[in-house]
DNA sequence: GTTGTTGCAAAACCTTTGCAGCTGG
DNA sequence: CCAGCTGCAAAGGTTTTGCAACAAC
């Protein structure tokens, strides 16, 4: 295994993580990382992002919405993506323990971790479908 | 919505992915749609498997390897993904109804679906892995 | 010094799109 | 015909990579 050195950009892209909750993808980190390094260049964000998601210091969110996005937080919990505005949220719900061992009598292998997602609309756009249909009555 | 007129094209990417089950890639698939149609173009593919999804005749499966899956069965089941060969595989688990229920408290908003994916490695891979030790004693 | 890291720019990769011609209804 | 579909090629968005200069140890 490759050995670390420290780097300032690398500590403040962790730390830039630890602080917000929102899970921006690369690109949204590399804005605010600019405000501290205004030269830093998107790949070596990249670059950072990979490493700490390899010594398991982050946690990288495919959501399918095209870009990846990165979570500060690696205690295992869930997430829920709202299907209007894209925003992913964490979910107060602890690690469903018992989900490996149930699919595991159905898995071709060995299960070592599960990934759920939940989809649906968050409060914020239940509360704008409202604001829509006086736009648009029938 | 979109009136949707035949083409032949369509049919045999819905042909093929309902006759194999391995979850192949858009290029994958028009890899062996070419076999039938020599002249399709990866973009005709790609363009008839986001109108499948779209009808719902087929579902996309995005697992974190760079490019979408897709699925010709659109029953509600779950996927085994190898992180060594990174072959997907169908698992024979029915619907977990309950999971959207005992999420819904947690959720900051409705939810209207679940994704979930186990991870592992696959059979295959397991058995590699002796031979693997052969091949480099300690 | 040696090795890892950076910024830059180019490339790789997956997917979408504009367009002119073709096809199904 | 008209609307949708195709092939082609170009463009789009995200992520990786080669390189020379630089920083950490």
């Amino acid at each position: 295994m490759k050995t670390l050195k420290y780097s300032r950009q690398r500590e403040s892209i962790k730390a830039s993580l630890m602080n917000r909750h929102d899970h921006p993808t690369a690109d949204a980190l590399y804005a605010s990382i600019r405000e501290e390094f205004p030269n830093i260049s998107l790949g070596t964000v990249y670059r950072n992002l990979n490493l700490l998601v390899e010594t398991g210091e982050i946690r990288k969110l495919t959501c399918g919405d095209g870009a990846d996005h990165f979570d500060g937080d690696t205690r295992q919990h869930y997430h829920f993506v709202c299907t209007e505005c894209n925003q992913v949220y964490d979910m107060d719900l602890g690690a469903l323990e018992e989900l490996n061992q149930d699919a595991q009598s159905c898995a071709p292998g060995i299960i070592d971790s599960h990934y759920v997602l939940f989809y649906g609309r968050c409060k914020n756009c239940l509360g704008k479908k409202v604001d829509k249909s006086i736009d648009k009555p029938a």
